[in-house]
RNA sequence: GCACGGGUGGCAGAGUAGCUAUGCAACGGACUGCAGAUCCGUGGACCCGGGUGCAAAUCCCGGCCUGUGCUCCA
């Protein structure tokens, strides 16, 4: 079974064919580090994340692009009210940004361009798209002019030109922007009063948001590329500005080969998000969940679904992700191998990954893994798939170490402890149940959890 | 309003025509003084109404509900 994707542009999933022969060139929208990232973010980088490590484990040389908007009003409006400048807002966020990724496994991109950077190349692509005819200077700034291009659009949406025009109503007019057209959008803002801004053939300013993303793309990769990712909600207008921009600047279609968008995570069945005030930053979440058990649970829908995330959800991923670790713990301190035709799971978890990179059913396979007796070969299938593949796994190291340490912790109390269920077994025998439960409770209460087996009782740390 | 998605057991979530999804929870049994853990087992679903088919959760039509987009947004 080959590698299918589903392409929001085509709204199938199509067989996967990039442009080179066995190198895929991706990209996918970052964010604006206007505020630190919380779960919506991480599933969209995560879900990118697992989408790269697939198609490197395929055998394809991924190159992997992801911008950052490091310079956009939302921050203005933050170093504003902080009196600091924008690009200290900025870097906090990037700072956060990388923090939490790299704790939920999220292996590095191999660009990460910043609009401030790559103004040159901004400046170039719409003084080209102007002399195209494609753009005009308003009265506070340069707009891309939709009507020179009609046949582009609703590409991503389905919707016409008339569509959104009537759906825009009333907000054009208080808009008070120099735009002929309210569907056209902003190539190169003026700078107002007080705001940064870089010199331009039309001015002092900054580039509209859309531009930097065709800029960076056109410039990593040239006309066209495999992979353009991002969250849903940048279908429109975000993605269909990029289509006109980079196609008309370029003459060369289509510009992306594969459009891919992931869902979004939503709490209450809404969409997690700042205006409705109901999102956790990623770095809350890390204060109740292991970091790599909330890479499990939104890795446990496929990508294109929405989340709905709930306790039960989130425990869920906990108890999962926690066998998983044991079982990947016990395989590597086994020294025989299970014996176990590791193959059918390796196979279908292929065609779960294959299948447009479905994370739901590839972690079916795994937890079907986990269930059997761990073995060294056991241990090297785990790394394999769980690691590799879902970046699921701490290091074996990491693992060990915490086998290490619980050892070292039981060693520390194992005499008070064998003690104590001594003299409860003297208490169970004559049948002196109170004395016998007040005993484990004792345990209890110093994190000692016994359980009675047919060979008499084991104990463990909590 | 228009566009694009989605509606599967208590919950999450696979499954694009025939064959037990799976996990958690629940229930029953084994084992237990009790508890826990473990093992074995059980029940339970396809939004509604039409249509096509030998056969539909799966395809078609209509309806209802719901999410997102149409403004910055992963």
């Amino acid at each position: 079974m080959t590698l299918r994707v589903y392409d929001t542009r085509s709204r199938e999933k199509r067989e996967f064919s990039p442009l080179n022969e066995g190198r895929v060139s991706m990209y996918v929208c970052g964010i604006t580090p206007y505020s630190p990232s919380h779960l919506g973010h991480a599933r969209c980088y995560l879900a990118f994340d697992v989408v790269h490590r697939w198609l490197e484990a395929s055998g394809y040389e991924v190159d992997y692009v992801q911008n950052f908007t490091d310079v956009d009003d939302k921050i203005l409006n933050i170093s504003e009210s902080e009196g600091v400048d924008y690009s200290v807002v900025s870097n906090r966020n990037i700072e956060d940004y990388f923090e939490v990724m790299d704790a939920m496994n999220v292996r590095r991109a191999d660009h990460y361009p910043r609009v401030t950077e790559t103004i040159p190349e901004i400046i170039d692509m719409i003084s080209n798209l102007q002399e195209k005819g494609h753009a005009y200077v308003g009265g506070d700034g340069v707009y891309f002019e939709i009507d020179t291009a009609p046949e582009k659009y609703g590409q991503l949406t389905g919707q016409t030109l008339e569509m959104v025009r009537a759906g825009a109503g009333g907000r054009v007019a208080d808009t008070g922007s120099g735009k002929r057209d309210h569907r056209d959008f902003a190539l190169w803002k003026l700078a107002k009063p007080g705001e940064p801004f870089w010199e331009s053939p039309w001015g002092d300013g900054r580039p509209g948001w859309h531009i930097e993303c065709s800029a960076m793309s056109l410039n990593h990769f040239g006309e066209q590329f495999d992979i353009h990712g991002g969250g849903h909600d940048l279908r429109f207008p975000h993605h269909e500005a990029e289509i006109f921009q980079s196609e008309c600047c370029t003459g060369c279609e289509p510009v992306v080969g594969y459009w891919m968008h992931n869902g979004f995570v939503n709490v209450d069945g809404e969409k997690m998000s700042k205006s409705l005030g109901n999102f956790w930053t990623v770095r809350e979440a890390f204060e109740n969940h292991d970091p790599l058990a909330l890479r499990y649970a939104l890795l446990s829908v496929p990508y294109r679904n929405p989340i709905d995330l709930t306790p039960e959800f989130l425990q869920d991923a906990v108890i999962h992700y926690g066998r998983l670790v044991e079982a990947y713990s016990a395989s590597l301190s086994s020294d025989t191998d299970s014996g176990i035709d590791l193959s059918n799971y390796s196979q279908r978890f292929t065609d779960a990954m294959n299948d447009d990179f479905n994370t739901r059913a590839a972690i079916i396979e795994i937890q079907a893994v986990v269930s059997q007796n761990p073995g060294r070969d056991v241990a090297s299938w785990f790394e394999k798939y769980a690691g590799d593949v879902l970046g699921l796994l701490p290091s074996s190291a990491e693992v060990l170490a915490g086998r290490a340490e619980a050892e070292s912790a039981r060693a520390d109390i194992a005499d008070r402890v064998e003690g104590l269920l001594k003299e409860r077994e003297t208490a169970r025998q004559t049948k002196n149940w109170d004395r016998a439960d007040e005993i484990r409770d004792e345990l209890n209460s110093i994190g000692v959890i016994v359980e009675d087996g047919p060979d008499g009782p084991t104990w463990q740390l909590a």
